[in-house]
DNA sequence: CTGATATATCGACAGATGTCAATAGGTGAG
DNA sequence: CTCACCTATTGACATCTGTCGATATATCAG
């Protein structure tokens, strides 16, 4: 039985300078970056890692992304599934936070 | 008169985690990453990497990607807008090799 | 010049992606 | 129970992207 990240988990460690990657590997490297790759999910990140206690309520990230609650709602899942941030769900909200470790381990894969 | 990397070089220095970024700043850094999201360009900076030297003929970069050469030639193309790599061209030949120090901005980007 | 080779560009197409409106699902207040 | 509120899902749509075949451009050999 697998957990939610369980899928990404193998795309932690190796580095795309150290040797050729096969046509997996780089494909499984290739889709966390792409959750990388759009300015919402970007801020999104930098929302949840500038705030104190390090987590913010979905309610509280509609806004400043500025762009509509079922998009931003999207974006959290494309997060979630990335292993990047998880959300913990406390009564009618759900509280997100940064996974650093996920993120230092795509930061690895470019040293 | 800007040299080709120019367009990328402002994004190379804050942080994601930092503090809450910009529309336009998580636009740009969007870009960056979209250029890493791709299994095709992944294996093709590792290739580059790897290499003796450090730096390869497009010549020898089609068969190991496994894609036509319009599609590599592509690819080389998103890479080198993206400032990651550079190619120089002697006689018939373009030899492409990567720019560390933008694989280091990204990298500090997600630090 | 002519032909061969290396690379880039063009045109086309299928599939992926970001976005929103509408709606469904879940939770707590009264 | 009923209503209001938060979040997720669905469906639709326009745009972007990766891919290839065909072709253009550039360079060198003869």
């Amino acid at each position: 039985m697998k957990k939610a990240v369980a899928v990404v988990d193998d795309v932690c460690c190796q580095s795309v300078l150290a040797a050729p990657m096969s046509e997996r590997d780089a494909g499984e490297l290739a889709h966390a970056f792409a959750a990388l790759a759009d300015p919402a999910r970007l801020r999104l990140l930098s929302l949840l890692a500038a705030a104190e206690g390090g987590e913010v309520c979905a309610c509280d990230l509609v806004a400043p992304i500025g762009r509509s609650q079922p998009t931003v709602s999207h974006h959290l899942k494309v997060l979630t599934e990335a292993g990047l941030v998880v959300g913990d769900k406390r009564g009618r909200w759900v509280w997100y936070r940064v996974i650093p470790e996920r993120l230092a381990a795509l930061r690895a894969a470019l040293a």
